[in-house]
DNA sequence: ATCGTTGCTTACAACGTTGTACAAACCAGG
DNA sequence: CCTGGTTTGTACAACGTTGTAAGCAACGAT
């Protein structure tokens, strides 16, 4: 039922290696015989073993991409461009759901399959540098926002600008109790220590004081911590008017918690997010948000990895910086 | 830097054939033999390479999961619980997103990397059960509402009775102008026929009368989708006094056209959807909708698959149905 | 001592592909 | 017609692994 090179060798009557280098493009091949060879494998329906040729030539033409969780949509819309990417270098993408455990991060960078995968795009919760100058045997991109400068590329887009810029203008809108939710004190935390290092920035800046109690913590960022957090944030006696939600998903649970506590967004309280998540441009009110450019990240992610693929495996690690925007809507506008 | 069998073989002093037993966990092997063998293993931090494995062994221990778009959350979801029932069998699941093109749905089912993968699990939403047909080269397995009973494996949900019960739910309320969102009139569009054909089954039962105005079609199933959809409704003479959409995102975006339009939900209109995913849990209102067990297809799916691949390649194909259940929230209680 | 038996280990071939080296056929210019 | 170069095709080995068959001890039973 499968056929293999020798059969369509037979069948042209040929060699094996003529029929390789007819599959393979290779140039001097007479025309008529390029012709049968090429009838034979229509006939036979052939198609190379992919295994095989990895295995002689050493490249499978698969790299992965390892993320916490591919039901947060942050992480499926990132997926989508880095595949779409990908594929116009000819990979396949082998995606990956690591959980944000270390363990299974480290799993993931040490080789999925071993020798299955050229590369690896990980976007790291876990792991810190240190774990990974341990790994170093596959070509790895990171992804995010870990502070350490590990010893790997890196494609990240810059959070505590954003977190700032995004906390002034709530700020602007004339909020003075503005509230933060998402903070976290675990290891796992880089983006959060960024995104909070933003937001007291921009408060000081403002000349407004830090208050302890207007910072919510969020053991993981889903819906239903963020409205947790809020819940907890209206419970305490400062009653904020504008809240800046470290992604997209805690804001939407926020804005749950406060329609059930009867206040209206903005006109009580502000909400903004981190992301840009499709969700956000359809809740009910739409979220304003940090838009990091999604397409840009996975694009210069897969053009380091190729870069370091085909050219400069010892180069030293660079660090690329995507760009981003605030998109402003209806919870903060 | 990376090592071979042949390496440890000779470091262990040992051929390299029992070097591949210890690995392979082969039971006669005297304990200071496969001691040493381990020790000469974490030495020198080999790990086999699954390419030659591969080739040797016929398998690849890697499956794919076809879906359209990654970033729809339905698709989401059930990705993840498709790598998470995989794991359990030890596969691992290359996600490939066919963007719903009959071309690349074709591609992938004949074999993403040919040999690369040991099975499929392919969403289509263009490729009719003649397309598959002639590409059995692959063991796969179907998921979701194609109506033709096909030559594979199939999971899905009786979308008809769900669509019916939850119309059925919403004239329930005492609504008597239930508008249906999401129909399609091409090939591609199977799930849209059948969940249209419960909403009719519905009125019928119901003695409420098919209005053709009542039904708005939606190109794809999208939140944008979903508004324009609505938004259209509303211009129609007929005021609808529910909504089912076809789908979660559809009926998100139609929340969010009807509270544009200053409509209240449910008490002006009442809108369920179709799916279950996350965001309905926290959108505002929250949505009533049908919610397929995703975790129970996916362990279908990849158990069908698992049983292909171990026992009966050539047993007739099977078609499981998966349990689903109303859930009833805000938006239509 | 000799004979199986059992336990452990090994050499060899094979999986399907491509790189290398070379042979054969062809061509042009003297 | 020979020479030297190019084009076209071939045989062989190798990539790293595992299945097969067989080798070699050491053992108890004859």
């Amino acid at each position: 039922m499968r056929h293999r090179l020798k059969d369509v060798a037979e069948r042209a009557g040929v060699s094996v290696k003529t029929v390789s280098n007819v599959v393979n493009g290779y140039q001097h091949v007479r025309a008529d015989t390029r012709a049968r060879v090429e009838e034979a494998i229509a006939e036979l329906h052939y198609r190379p073993n992919l295994s095989a040729r990895n295995l002689r030539k050493g490249r499978t033409g698969v790299i992965a991409l390892a993320v916490p969780e591919l039901d947060i949509p942050y992480f499926a819309e990132l997926a989508r461009h880095v595949v779409d990417a990908a594929a116009e270098h000819g990979w396949t993408v082998l995606v990956d759901q690591t959980g944000g455990g270390p363990e299974q991060e480290r799993k993931a960078a040490s080789g999925i399959g071993d020798h299955m995968i050229d590369g690896l795009i990980l976007s790291p919760l876990a792991l810190t540098a240190d774990d990974l100058a341990g790994l170093a045997g596959l070509p790895m991109v990171l992804l995010g926002e870990r502070v350490d400068h590990g010893p790997a590329d890196h494609v990240m887009i810059d959070n505590v600008a954003a977190a700032r810029e995004v906390t002034a203008h709530l700020i602007g809108l004339g909020r003075r109790r503005v509230a933060a939710i998402g903070s976290q004190r675990t290891p796992e935390g880089a983006s959060a220590r960024l995104r909070l290092a933003g937001y007291t920035a921009a408060l000081a800046e403002a000349g407004l004081d830090y208050d302890d109690r207007l910072v919510a913590p969020a053991p993981a960022w889903h819906r239903a911590d963020g409205a947790a957090a809020m819940r907890h944030l209206l419970t305490t006696g400062v009653r904020p008017d504008a809240v800046f939600c470290f992604n997209d998903t805690l804001a939407l649970g926020a804005l749950r918690a406060l329609h059930e506590a009867g206040l209206r967004v903005p006109e009580d309280v502000a909400v903004a997010g981190f992301d840009d998540i499709e969700d956000g441009r359809f809740s009910i009110p739409t979220l304003s948000t940090v838009a990091p450019d999604k397409e840009r990240i996975a694009r210069l992610a897969v053009e380091l990895l190729a870069g370091r693929l085909t050219t400069d495996r010892e180069a030293p690690p660079r660090e690329l910086v995507a760009p981003y925007h605030l998109s402003l809507r209806e919870s903060a506008p």
